[in-house]
DNA sequence: GTTGTTATCTAACGATTGTTATTTTATCTC
DNA sequence: GAGATAAAATAACAATCGTTAGATAACAAC
């Protein structure tokens, strides 16, 4: 009989992921990985048949602690906004599997890059129809333009070089809702909605006076 | 007396620019650059002591070439909105230079990767404080709000997975011009200008009424 | 304790990188 | 045309990468 296995597959793709978490996917090599098992190279091979087949994996488990901070953030008291906040939140806390999942061209991220982005809207979307009765457009809508400020933000994050504070953020976030909000009633040409305004409004505000919240 | 000098180092550094620009500031590497200049990588070490050197003039390039575009977008008719549509025209036709001068951390660029935004701020500012009258904060929250839509647009188009097609996405920076000039004015709390507001209005809408401009 | 199985380790291979020593070669001076 | 000079080409170096063949060693069955 053999001996026991001392590196099992899973153990080997969450020594990966840390040392995609801390260098970056690109450091993700034989040796890197080995090292930070404590081991060889040759458990690596032995489980998969290439690098590739490895790094694929570690996007599978990025994808997967991306999913926890979009649904911590749709169980809040105001989702669409805190989609938001929790995105901005894994590219401070995860840059690197942020850039791994957001920053890559979708043929050289298993899965294709965005495939998390539509994820988070597909919630969002029931979402808010739910809560503020909104139609399945008006909700994409409204996803939309905020998670392009969103987006910017999390990217600017994760380059090393915000020129925004946590406040700014913050306030600026809160500004585009309100303004989408409004815009959405009151610009014509623009897809009017029958959704509750007023209790958007109402949990904006709310939540501004409040000043900061959930951890 | 030696053979003339057959590879000048303006050449040099176009040689790496075209390879930068094809294939990203990683391939530019010294057999690589030898290949496209048609020689070996002799020339290259006799003009830079390393390939950074010369990876830092190709950044130096890049940046020229990014100004070119905001320039022209400065010049046209509705100069915050212009900048825009040329920085999103920069990212379509130099997605590799974009991904150097803007996603990457401020360490791996030489000059820092938002020198070449606080450049287009500048520029910005000026000429909407000339044009609608603003005062210079103001003029800066205008820069900025539009900006994070234009820079999330500028990002999905070189990961090559834009879920939107150009004319949604000119559209949008519309909505968002015309959101925030009206947010701006009937919001509390927000920053109050004394600027013409009803000149960008005419602008924006005359604008989106004339179709498609500015090639 | 011996033995067989096989996970792991070691060491190496081939490819690719930046860099450099050496050779080749083109050009000017004489 | 011969020789000197230096740019360019060639080829090699060391380092690093993915990958693999062979050696090592641990564990269960007996």
């Amino acid at each position: 009989m053999p001996p026991r296995i001392r590196f099992q597959k899973e153990e080997i793709v969450e020594a990966a992921l840390n040392v995609a978490r801390r260098k970056g996917i690109d450091a993700v090599k034989a040796r890197e990985v080995a090292a930070e098992l404590g081991g060889s190279v040759g458990p690596i091979f032995t489980w998969f048949g290439s690098m590739d087949e490895l790094k694929a994996e570690v996007c599978g488990r990025a994808r997967e602690i991306y999913r926890t901070y979009v649904e911590r953030g749709l169980a809040g008291p105001i989702p669409f906004l805190g989609v938001g906040q929790q995105y901005l939140r894994f590219a401070r806390e995860e840059p690197e599997l942020y850039r791994l999942l957001f920053l890559r061209r979708p043929d050289q991220v298993s899965g294709g890059a965005m495939e998390a982005l539509r994820f988070s809207q597909d919630l969002a979307r029931e979402s808010l129809m739910r809560i503020y009765r909104m139609d399945g457009k008006t909700a994409d809508c409204y996803f939309r333009d905020l998670w392009l400020v969103v987006f910017s933000f999390a990217t600017l994050i994760v380059t090393d070089d915000c020129p925004y504070t946590e406040e700014e953020m913050s306030a600026v976030l809160t500004e585009v809702s309100l303004s989408v909000c409004k815009a959405y009633k009151e610009i014509p040409g623009l897809p009017e909605g029958s959704y509750d305004r007023d209790a958007i409004f109402r949990d904006l505000v709310g939540r501004q006076a409040d000043g900061k919240s959930e951890g």
